[in-house]
DNA sequence: TTTTTATATTCCATAATGGAATATTATTGT
DNA sequence: ACAATAATATTCCATTATGGAATATAAAAA
């Protein structure tokens, strides 16, 4: 079991180029590369099969008989591999399965009920969710290991399509034991936050994130985090039995306040807004899945 | 024409290690390479094809349906590529490889002082060599089964083009207990060829099409042909032990005669003259190897 | 002869790869 | 339940590979 000098598919991808295009130059501008980088894969495959694939004449490269038979090789690879990709697609989108990725506030508060919904009205279609942070959700998606996130920041990446799904904002929530809300107090400066114990998701979190992103702008003294939970849900507990405070989205915390669970103590002249975003890799956007589940999120 | 994530065959390499040696441990010990080398491999494959090709089950890697796919796929592609190579390698041995054919009277007396010369001389060429009757040697010179063919007759074909070699006859031919011996007699008539008993080579070979050729435009009586022997040497140890007589190629007797083992009878007023030919497909013209053994030739 | 076209090479910055060391996951044995 | 073992994954770092700007070389065209 000996693999000695294996060819680059790129390399048989560039002999192939070069053939089919009739040249070094016009094959570098079909492949988005250089010249001299169309050259040098050239010039490594041959060290790869230890003989000389094309040779100039008049001027021009031309396959020698080596050459013919790994142009040859070549087309039917690259070939295959095509075949191979579809065929994966294929086997996706046979199972009618969507790949999703959300991030975790998304995850905990929206999506039970979007896969309940979901799966009601479209029984064929299968799921399969994970809950991640939007760094490795971007990477998943950009890699193909994702169809379609839902994400509390919009990704920044030339392969990632992004629509906007919800407005949001973060809220300074407290629960009823606070001294604050016992004062009736429920609105404050940004100075005063100095004299909150915060409890906050940790620094991967979306909500973290953002959090810091807006606080970092004003010259106020750095919070007095307490403690750092990896669950919302988990703070919302908290909030309800202490003296503890933090940034809850909104569409975690209106419900408790509204319902006199939680208390919002709004920030004078301070707004923490943001966006929820539904992303997907440019590449799918025929993933007829997750339409139906895009479709879905927009009845929101 | 867009090639976009195309695998790398080390990847499709390291998965079908995996599989066929039943682990990442024992691939990178088949491979060469350290375990990360081979899981990272793997992983990068994965990124390449946008899917989970092997997943954890019991502590071990399993095949997932689409990694059935893509290991037929890099079963396929590698061994494709070891077939390419073996088939470049044929190519250029080709280029460096002679077939030779030779007619048996030749190939018996000049072919191994020619092949020993040869070798000695080129020594990063390689010779395959057969004996053949002349009809067949022109068969598979004009097929490009033969590069290049050493004859006693000059070959009929427009494909074939022809240069003499060397000039030769044929010599009646008798053994020191031959009756015209004892009686000391060196020259005869053509009449009296009735009265010799004859061991001659069999009908395909150049000896004997040359031998009755040349006697059937005489008026005498047919031979009287006593044994039909399918080998020179064979011929030549019957002269020797008896009292038949047979037509031998001077290079074949001349060495004998010169050193009285055997005895070359005369015939008047005729003498069985024939050149040796170096024959070639007009199509080959450019062979090297085929110069170089030309070049030998030239020296006798 | 000069200009234009096509390919090859050099030098350098960046990206990719492999491995030692370590971490994590899972199984087995006591 | 815990410790030991087996298998895979990850981190960090050094080395190697790759691409491109600039330049050189080869060949054709004007």
């Amino acid at each position: 079991m000996e693999y000695k000098n294996l060819p680059d598919l790129s390399g048989l991808a560039a002999l192939r180029t070069i053939v089919e295009q009739g040249g070094v130059s016009n094959a570098a501008k079909r492949l988005f590369i250089g010249q001299p980088a169309v050259t040098k894969r050239l010039r490594a495959l041959e060290t790869c099969y230890g003989t000389s694939l094309m040779e100039r004449v008049a001027g021009r490269l031309r396959l020698t008989p080596a050459g013919e038979k790994v142009y040859t090789y070549a087309v039917q690879t690259l070939e295959r591999n095509s075949l191979l990709i579809e065929e994966l697609q294929s086997l996706a989108e046979g199972t009618n399965l969507l790949r999703l990725e959300v991030t975790f506030s998304i995850g905990d508060h929206f999506l039970p009920e979007l896969l309940v919904q979901f799966s009601e009205r479209f029984p064929q279609y299968k799921i399969n969710s994970r809950l991640g942070y939007s760094k490795s959700i971007q990477t998943r998606l950009v890699t193909g290991l994702a169809d379609l996130a839902v994400m509390e920041n919009a990704p920044d990446h030339p392969d990632i399509l992004v629509q906007k799904w919800l407005e949001d904002e973060l809220w300074l929530t407290v629960g009823p034991n606070h001294p604050f809300v016992q004062n009736n107090i429920r609105e404050i400066n940004a100075e005063q936050l100095a004299e909150f114990s915060f409890v906050l998701r940790e620094k991967q979190a979306a909500v973290r994130i953002t959090t810091e992103e807006a606080l970092g702008n004003l010259a106020i003294e750095p919070l007095n985090i307490k403690m750092e939970v990896g669950s919302t849900d988990a703070i919302v507990e908290i909030l309800f039995r202490g003296q503890h405070a933090s940034f809850l989205p909104r569409f975690i915390a209106e419900p408790l306040v509204k319902t006199n669970k939680l208390y919002w103590i709004k920030i004078a002249k301070l707004n923490i807004k943001r966006t929820l975003w539904i992303a997907r890799n440019r590449t799918s956007l025929d993933h007829h899945v997750a339409e139906a589940f895009i479709s879905l999120l927009r009845e929101y």
